[in-house]
DNA sequence: TATGAAATACTTCGCCC
DNA sequence: GGGCGAAGTATTTCATA
């Protein structure tokens, strides 16, 4: 039950050079300009200009290093639902939100919860004050918080192809 | 309500330069050792060695370039919970996310859905399929999605101190 | 986009603190 | 042990076509 392949991106003319180099760097990000060039099969100076652009179309916003969370005391990793009030103050809440660290992640969703965070802490104790922080949030209604037993893959790339 | 610094992360000894090479990475996998040394105030050698520790030591697990979704095609982002049965073939049914591709986080959750997921698809067929596939996996009872509408951020570093 | 050249950076080594 | 300086090698980056 396969359906036929969607829409090929009309943002940008991403060719299948570019995809390629879009793979080796989120495989690597860290790949030498040189190192990209022999697995595509140009020259180094052709791959620095294709990645250049790719950053200035915005279709690479920027490079990471990816640290294990445990090796730097963030141990706990929980997904808390957002409930928010009549009182819409979209702006307010979203600086609140931006203002605590250990919200990795934030998502604007559809349904009964109007936001979804994804928050690392050190420790119990700190998920429990950051729940509480997050209730003193003007417009928060309520919390619905599930903790991360464990992270099976996180950030993975790749298509479905 | 603040309360004490918690665990001072007792896995590897990571100082404060370790922390700021960490921090940069961070913000910039890219960033050559030259320019770590210059902002840290060490030796390119020196930074060298200790990212080569890091890494070692599984602190440093990878880098990876950020690729934005939407320029790849990739429009439409929602949250899966996994409603599981009692016939737990946990194995098998890893093994059949994580042959979705489109499936980028997996995350074993306590709570009534055994697993969350982030999938990104081309757009709200592809979701469907999508949703099928997983209700046809071994194992799962029911799926609850929830639909991104926009993703104010994700992946953010920082640790709340 | 490729080539060649100059500047920079990477990486290893011995040495020092 | 950890960092520094210097050496050789590789890479980046610019010119040119």
């Amino acid at each position: 039950m396969r359906r036929p392949v969607p829409a090929p991106a009309p943002e940008a003319d991403i060719d299948a050079v570019d995809q390629q180099l879009l793979t080796l760097l989120q495989t690597n990000g860290r790949a030498s300009y040189a190192e990209l060039a022999r697995q595509v099969g140009l020259s180094a100076p052709a791959v620095h200009e294709r990645v250049g652009k790719l950053e200035s179309a915005g279709v690479i916003t920027g490079y990471t290093a990816v640290v294990d969370p445990a090796a730097v005391g963030l141990g706990v990793t929980a997904l808390i639902g957002i409930i928010d009030s009549d009182e819409v103050d979209d702006v307010g809440m979203l600086e609140a939100m931006s203002d605590l660290p250990q919200v990795q992640d934030c998502w604007r969703t559809a349904g009964t919860e109007g936001y979804v965070l994804k928050v690392r802490v050190t420790d119990i104790p700190a998920l429990e004050d950051t729940i509480n922080a997050l209730n003193r949030v003007r417009g928060v209604s309520r919390t619905r918080t599930t903790v991360v037993l464990s992270t099976k893959w996180e950030g993975r790339h790749g298509r479905s192809e």
